[in-house]
DNA sequence: GCCGTTTTCGGCCCGACTGTTTTCAGTCG
């Protein structure tokens, strides 16, 4: 066991990204490259330990793995290493993968300039693009150069993946410039951003108008666009300030459907559903469906698209080619959670640690948005920068809180929380007597959450086999863009939060997203129950849940397990029973 | 290299935009 190296998904993810984009670069089949490229993105969204699959000997069974990869994983978990991988990087070298990323730079032209004039690193690329030396190559020429240019400098602005609380009001303000257009019929979001993904590459959008011209046009000239990346009748794409890049495409309203359908996708999604409609003798583009003799079904809406097929309608979260064109094929879809079935706000905080509204405040602002309940869970005082509570103050809290909710009346239910800290050495902030005095107990992370994984790992079971502890909140500790979370065995929580009955939240406010999609999926799966809270600190954070939500949906969840939908006595009843 | 209610061999989605091309290759989503 010693000798083994334990992997993770993602670190293996990578080694095939790596194979595939040498590959490429190298001229490899191009069915090859792209299967190394399914397995490594199959790998990344695994909701279990791949070093856990091949102890089982099930390596074969993850999507996109057969017996050469599942060798090569075994060798590298056995090794360390991977001969295959060490004698493509002699043969071509690792450093020219760094330009793929470049817009407008593929495999074939970084080959090209690889064969031909020795180009093995970006520096050097930019270099000799300055020089002019690329423009007399074959297929080459001024403007392409230009580009490759512009594409380098593109490159380097460009921040990574965009954290969806950033992307989605941003395309909701273009949209609504869009709409303003005369001739426009309509205009949606799609692409990752509607599939509600926790960051997105670029926003895509969609248009419906019979005559183009006026909204690309207002799409193009929008004031804060730095750059024009492509411009055409029925697609076109921008840059703005801060690496935003946004896409617009153009249909006319009777192919709205096939148009919006397509533009959402996901990739694999649509590569499944497309081989679905050959089947039936039907090619599917993001014009219409066409049959072989040439003629059209035009389909104005998604619903006509997947009902040409034999489908139910598929919810966009659940475009991900994880299982849900099979799921729709034998009418088994989830009905999934939505934003308007959540009764309960299980966290929120208030001037009595580091959020902004009183509790009166909090609950009225809850109300207004047609909450049953919120609890107020502020934070215990070993998390000192937010002014947390001691069991002192947290007792004249709970007098405060009766006195509001008298205030009150019944309009709404208050309920006294407590996002108890969890130390570094996995003790908590209170005592198990001073827990027992609050409604619901929330226990989360907040500091050192770079402990190695074993540590970190027992840490939390430590918390989750305390039966003071009714939730975990944002379990990992993750934050947009660039906090990883904490290194924990995931399948270890989750089994251990499963046989303690614990709820595991999905923190809704987009820096947090945590659990992820894939993770709830699992929980779901093994019939844990989650929440799903805003962790508001402001009156707006309130307004935050439908990213939450979106979580939830993605992990193919129903609004019954979902804690947050339920009514208070059946809320209240599984408190005092859980304990 | 993966995969199979049309196949264990022969497929593996479809089209827009750009630039360098006289009919297409490369890139992107």
């Amino acid at each position: 066991m010693t000798d083994l190296h334990r992997l993770s998904n993602r670190q293996l993810a990578q080694i095939f990204e790596q194979i595939a984009d040498l590959s490429e670069i190298k001229g490899e089949v191009i069915y090859k490259v792209l299967a190394y490229r399914k397995a490594a993105e199959s790998l990344a969204e695994l909701n279990r330990e791949a070093f856990d699959i091949w102890q089982t000997g099930k390596l074969t069974e993850i999507p996109g793995v057969g017996k050469a990869i599942a060798e090569k994983i075994e060798e590298l978990f056995t090794t360390g290493k991977l001969g295959f991988l060490e004698k493509l990087t002699a043969e071509v070298p690792p450093t020219l993968a760094e330009m793929l990323p470049v817009p407008d730079l593929g495999p074939k032209k970084i080959a090209l300039f690889w064969r031909e004039l020795g180009i093995t690193t970006l520096a050097e690329l930019e270099e000799a693009a300055r020089a002019g030396k690329l423009r007399t190559l074959p297929g080459m020429g001024e403007k392409s150069e230009a580009r490759i240019l512009a594409g380098i400098e593109a490159y380097k602005r460009r921040s990574e993946r965009i954290p969806i609380g950033r992307a989605y009001p941003f395309a909701q303000r273009l949209m609504t410039r869009l709409r303003a257009v005369s001739g426009v019929h309509r205009v949606e979001m799609a692409g990752s951003l509607r599939r509600g993904r926790s960051t997105v590459g670029d926003i895509d959008l969609l248009a419906a108008a019979t005559d183009s011209k006026a909204v690309m046009e207002a799409f193009l000239s929008d004031p804060e666009v730095t750059r024009i990346t492509a411009s055409g009748e029925t697609k076109s794409s921008v840059e703005y300030d801060q690496g935003l890049r946004a896409q617009l495409w153009v249909h006319p309203p009777e192919r709205f459907g096939t148009a919006w359908q397509y533009a959402t996708g996901s990739k694999d999604h649509n590569v499944r559903l497309r081989e679905l409609a050959l089947k039936q003798g039907l090619s599917l583009s993001e014009h219409a469906l066409t049959h072989k003799d040439g003629s059209e079904i035009l389909c104005a809406t998604e619903e006509e698209v997947y009902s040409t097929l034999g489908l139910p309608w598929i919810p966009p979260e659940l475009r991900e080619d994880r299982g849900e064109i099979q799921a729709a094929l034998e009418s088994r879809l989830p009905c999934l959670v939505q934003v308007s079935d959540i009764r309960s706000e299980l966290h929120a905080h208030t001037t009595w640690s580091d959020g902004k509204l009183t509790i009166r405040q909090l609950a009225e602002a809850a109300q207004k948005r047609g909450l049953e309940v919120i609890v107020i869970s502020d934070h215990s005082a070993s998390l000192a920068i937010t002014g947390g509570l001691t069991a002192e103050a947290a007792l004249e809290q709970r007098q405060e809180i009766r006195r509001v909710q008298e205030e009150l009346g019944n309009t709404i239910r208050l309920l006294h929380g407590i996002e108890v800290e969890i130390r570094a050495d996995g003790s908590l902030d209170f005592p198990d007597e001073v827990l027992a005095g609050f409604d619901i107990v929330t226990a989360s992370m907040h500091t050192s959450l770079r402990q190695p994984r074993q540590q970190v790992t027992e840490r939390l079971l430590n918390v989750i086999r305390n039966p003071q502890v009714d939730m975990i909140g944002h379990p990992t500790g993750r934050m947009f863009p660039n906090r990883e979370g904490a290194d924990l065995d995931m399948e270890a929580i989750l089994k251990a939060a499963r046989e303690h009955n614990v709820v595991l939240e999905i923190n809704a406010h987009p820096s947090r997203l945590d659990l992820d999609d894939l993770y709830a999926r699992r929980y779901v799966e093994m019939g844990g129950l989650l929440a799903i809270n805003t962790d508001a600190h402001t009156e707006s954070d309130l307004d935050l849940l439908h990213f939450g939500v979106t979580i939830a949906r993605r992990a193919w969840v129903e609004a019954e397990s979902i804690i947050n939908t339920w009514p208070l006595h059946r809320l209240l009843d599984w408190l005092s029973e859980r304990r």
